[in-house]
DNA sequence: CTTGAAGGTTGGTTGAGCAGACCTTTTCCC
DNA sequence: GGGAAAAGGTCTGCTCAACCAACCTTCAAG
């Protein structure tokens, strides 16, 4: 045995060390259901699957997810009805979106760092594999945006709606998982900004060119505009938010 | 009340339901520290943190904490020795590599999507705010790679090293994360197959190129790179894989 | 007005995780 | 040589999330 001390574990592998933080059943569920209803994945009045169905497909205890939607349902993004006929319904309207809390705030600039690399790697894998099908239906949710420039509230479904379905035409599901994920995370950074209609008009026009962009399979050019369209949510937020 | 059937769930969004995996923290532990001594964030002969420190560190209780340590001793990743001046050590040397499951295997192509769009954006990131001295950290290694192209066991530690401290150049904690996550996966792929020094020559040619251009925050040469880099490896892995 | 499909309720069981005290081994240092 | 200190190893009891399996209540379709 030699008198050589071991290597210690250096610093730089703090995140080796950070906390884990057990994800319980309950709080996935909560999470899932909750963003996909506030990104308007699942539109206001859209009847879920019956209890024992739904719990059947997520894998978990009736009991489990009862507690998610009774929790969903206090917060007042669903209601129930009982009897045949009835079911747990997204409600309608929805409630106003609470504003950010300050944990999230502290990491928007690493939010919107994840989402610059997962949507210009996205753009980038969608304009080369992209098929005519389904940039058509990305045209379409173009012009639909065209008529909703002076109402965020309807916008923003659409918007997300518009990323979503580009993370599609890569045909990856880890990569939509990814897309709704920071979607997610940055509808609670937007939801509570001014978005008047000039900056959705430029950001659809954007959406307009990215589509072109990938339709022509040009790579470079869709990771060009979708860093600039993306750049234009950060620029509003350094203005808005602590740290910028 | 109308008699218009509400909308219900479409098919589209089953992601949304698909089954949820509570992770349980032992889980995620054995996950982490494994995922690390595998990649070599952890050489063989570290020495952990004496196991009441990381505990503490990781938030969890001191017998969840070694569940874990015992699981992976049982693997033989790791060993103990007790007594003052003991501790809990990364075994030297470790033991040999599990052949990827058939799991793996199936969603291997999913897993190289998502190391294109991780990686592509942050060598983007990368490039736009890269700091001379984080550039000169990779050059480093640059140089050393080139003196390991006959021995992928000790050129893969660099390599992951390599990528790992080019998303650290975009100051991002959760782009490391991602990182490390998707070199993990990768690892499991690529550690059965054979690397002749010809290809990691060539492999590391396109680290240098991309240091290259990163210093000169050349965005969209940087992108250009990497993608032909990673494409080398999905190549390689289409010929021997199914589904290719 | 029955019946079936839906949400709502209850109680018991299991096991992960926690907390903390205690034991054993080994080395450092007076 | 003999503590004291520092490390891994062991044990016990508790809590609570999650599961399972019934059973109850409501209410619209037929």
């Amino acid at each position: 045995m030699t008198t050589t001390t071991p290597p210690e574990v250096p610093a730089s592998l703090d995140a080796v060390f950070a906390p884990v933080h057990s994800q319980t059943a309950f709080e996935e569920t909560v999470d899932r259901l909750g963003t996909a209803i506030k990104l308007g994945l699942l539109p206001p009045g859209t009847r879920l699957p019956a209890e024992r169905e739904l719990c059947a497909r997520l894998g978990i205890a009736r009991s489990t997810l009862r507690q998610a939607l009774v929790a969903l349902g206090q917060s007042g993004h669903l209601h129930a009805t009982r009897g045949r006929g009835g079911g747990t319904f997204v409600a309608d309207p929805q409630p106003p979106a609470q504003p950010p809390s300050p944990e999230v705030l502290a990491e928007w600039r690493d939010v919107c760092d994840g989402r610059m690399t997962v949507e210009v790697g996205i753009a980038v894998l969608a304009a080369e594999r992209a098929q005519p099908a389904g940039v058509e239906a990305l045209e379409e949710l173009v012009v639909a945006l065209d008529g909703l420039l002076d109402d965020f509230v309807a916008y923003r479904p659409l918007d997300v709606r518009f990323h979503v379905g580009l993370a599609e035409l890569t045909d990856s599901p880890r990569l939509v998982k990814q897309m709704t994920e920071i979607q997610g995370a940055m509808g609670a950074l937007i939801s509570h900004i001014a978005h008047p209609p000039e900056v959705l008009d430029s950001a659809n026009d954007q959406h307009r060119r990215l589509v072109a962009a990938v339709r022509r399979h040009d790579e470079a050019l869709a990771a060009r505009v979708m860093t600039e369209h993306l750049r234009g949510t950060e620029h509003i937020l350094a203005g808005l938010l602590p740290g910028g």
